[in-house]
RNA sequence: GCCCAAGUAGCUCAGAGGUAGAGCAACGCCUUGGUAAGGCGUAGGCCGUGGGUUCGAUUCCCACCUUGGGCUCCA
């Protein structure tokens, strides 16, 4: 994410010096300073807005005279003016100057954007600082590099649309991405995470290992999961299932439509219709919405009968389909569609409960996505949003503390997020960090003292009396494509044994002879009978090699290649896919009984296999 | 939704106002091969969809759909 939250007035004000060992922020920042010289020179008339560094390199906004555009193509020819300028090592120089001057001046220059800037600086502040590279003049605070030569492993990006000041009421400005190094050496390097990212991108993989596509006659953001995801990702639900029941929750189905009256209650189509897809509308009038969320469903199951406090934790769970109208323009791969299944439960509890059943659904919650492979995690605890949320203060106060509290146990880095929260409660999300360390949101829980209220929901205290429950809506996965799509690119296609569609490819060495072709059907039927996904490479007339490399390819975890030689030991030559492995290092003589029983216990070790289902526990304990 | 791009064979991509090409994949034949691509051949395309300009459009123009990178948004 680049850093968005630019305080462009910041940008200037206070004198500060320029520094003799600039860090990586103050060469982007100055390296952000050049492109606008170079901008404001290859298409003069330009105005700029604001330049700053970001995590990766920097950028300036730009809006460019009488409606001309910056394209990709123009990109090349400004990086190559900056690269001139970085060679004729342009100071970068560095004044201060009443503020009423520096209006004045960037006023003269047609320069709104600073104008503006400089007019929201706090009254208090005198004097401003510009910098000046060349003829390019910017207000900012600084610090910069002393001249340009130190700009030299520089990179122009991209183009994007912007709002000015982020606000998508204002007038779109062109941004320009770009990232600075100081060596060519760690630019390359940026260079190479880039293509390792690319490397695993779930779509490219989910592609090439035929998992899911994306007809574009079903529409935008809808996928469709081909039998080898689909395998993946039922092993992954039923792997989720079987701990949710061992956990205590009960399964619930609900609709995919429903009478718009009930989002009503529930408030989303006050707060979400923008999001929801259009109704259908009926004989007689009534609207039916596609469900964008599970909870007011569950609600209603709670809600048919009389409750007890006695049944208390309630806890529900459905992998729900539910479909939310994304905007176009944010639609991608699978980690935002607009049809996606949540793995959503919904727990109701006593005020008293809440605590401890925050406690353990944390606890849950990082110990299911550790199975999954994913081990580095932080919380985020978002708050309430300012004119966005329904409740009172004090309500929102205790459920955020309770979460603070059970977030607080957990011994993990706590990072607030504030405002951050639904509209009817404020949430804590799990965050991991994936293989080649991108953060990812994974989980969400939620303390919700809205909704009972809005469908007057209760239950019949210890002494009689009608009691308020509570609330927590929470999703492990959040939704099931998004976290296949994170598992994909986690492993990089190369999925655990337990997850992999294909555990092991047998591949003969010689296909024509008889008593190989036994030998191969009879390992694949060994491996079969110990609970193992096998595929035999029975192409007529295709090289081994070609053979290997076709499951190797496929990401197949196991290659047993059995020849002639083979028959009578009643062993073969087993090719294991391990990337951390050369090749030939990862190559091993087994028995075919040895390789059973070991793949038996590695294929055992997690999935269905791991944890024997047991009865759903009740509320006692 | 907005800005910048892109849609040509299953995939990766050339191409040009006169009915289209390569590599890989697929299929067939030959090759009898011991751990990542054997050889030869065949087939495969409404050039995203719909309009317009033109004698003629896959190529130029417009709209829409889809995709990618951003912005805004994300219950």
């Amino acid at each position: 994410m680049p850093d968005e939250d630019v305080d462009d007035a910041s940008e200037a004000g206070l004198p500060i010096d320029s520094p003799a060992d600039p860090t990586l922020e103050i060469l982007r920042h100055s390296a952000a300073h050049l492109m606008a010289a170079a901008v404001t020179e290859l298409f003069p008339g330009a105005q700029y807005d604001v330049g700053p560094a970001t995590s990766d390199g920097f950028f300036y906004n730009f809006r460019l005279p009488e409606g001309r555009t910056v394209s990709e193509q123009d990109l090349a020819r400004i990086e190559k003016r900056m690269k001139q300028k970085a060679s004729q090592r342009v100071p970068f120089v560095r004044e201060v100057m009443p503020r009423a001057q520096a209006r004045a001046t960037f006023d003269d220059m047609g320069q709104p954007f600073k104008v503006d800037i400089i007019d929201r600086i706090p009254p208090e502040v005198a004097e401003v600082s510009v910098y000046r590279t060349g003829n390019f003049v910017d207000l900012c605070r600084g610090p910069h590099v002393p001249d340009s030569g130190w700009l030299k492993a520089v990179k122009l990006q991209r183009v994007a649309g912007v709002y000015w000041r982020g606000d998508e009421r204002n007038e779109q400005l062109q941004r320009i991405y770009g990232t600075a190094w100081f060596s060519d050496e760690e630019l390359q390097a940026y260079l190479d995470r880039i293509a390792e990212a690319e490397r695993r991108d779930h779509r490219r993989l989910g592609r090439e290992l035929d998992l899911f596509s994306f007809p574009e006659e079903i529409g935008s953001g809808l996928a469709i999961f081909h039998p080898r995801g689909g395998l993946v990702r039922r092993i992954m639900e039923d792997y989720s299932r079987q701990r949710h029941e061992a956990a205590g929750y009960e399964f619930v189905n609900t609709p995919h439509i429903t009478k718009s009256d009930l989002f009503e209650t529930s408030g989303h189509l006050q707060w979400f219709a923008d999001g929801m897809f259009p109704p259908m509308e009926l004989d007689g009038g009534t609207n039916y919405y596609l469900k964008p969320m599970n909870c007011p469903f569950h609600i209603l199951i709670y809600r048919s009968r009389q409750r007890s406090y006695r049944e208390l934790p309630l806890r529900l769970f459905e992998f729900g389909s539910v479909y939310r109208y994304e905007k176009s323009g944010v639609i991608h791969g699978l980690t935002r569609v607009r049809g996606l299944t949540m793995d959503d439960a919904h727990i109701f509890l006593t005020r008293e409960q809440l605590d401890t059943e925050l406690h353990s659904l944390l606890v849950f919650v990082l110990d299911l996505l550790r199975d999954f492979g994913l081990t580095d995690f932080y919380l985020e605890l978002s708050t309430k949003p300012p004119g966005k949320a329904v409740g009172s203060d004090e309500e929102w106060e205790e459920a955020t503390e309770a979460l603070r509290r059970a977030a607080m146990k957990m011994g993990l880095e706590l990072v607030m997020d504030e405002g951050g929260g639904a509209f009817y409660g404020p949430k804590i999300s799990v965050q991991a960090h994936d293989a080649i360390g991108r953060t990812w949101q994974m989980s969400t829980i939620q303390a919700d003292f809205q909704f009972p209220q809005r469908f007057d929901l209760g239950y019949v205290g210890p002494t009689g009396e009608k009691v308020r429950p509570i609330m927590i809506h929470r999703a492990l996965f959040g939704s099931v494509e998004r976290f296949f799509a994170i598992l994909l690119e986690h492993y990089a296609g190369d999925f655990p044994l337990w997850l992999a569609p294909v555990q092991v490819a047998v591949v003969p060495v010689q296909d024509d002879a008889p008593e190989v072709m036994a030998f191969v059907a009879d390992i694949a039927g060994q491996l079969r009978a110990a609970g193992l996904r096998v595929e035999v490479s029975d192409h007529p007339g295709m090289r081994m090699s070609k053979r290997v490399r076709d499951a190797e390819v496929q990401r197949v975890p196991y290659v047993v290649v059995v020849g002639r030689q083979d028959v009578e030991s009643g062993s073969g030559v087993i090719r294991v896919r391990d990337t951390r492995l050369p090749a030939e290092e990862a190559i091993t003589e087994m028995t075919v009984p040895g390789l059973v029983e070991k793949l038996r216990g590695e294929a055992a070790k997690r999935g269905p296999e791991a944890a024997p289902p047991q009865r759903a526990r009740r509320a006692a304990d």
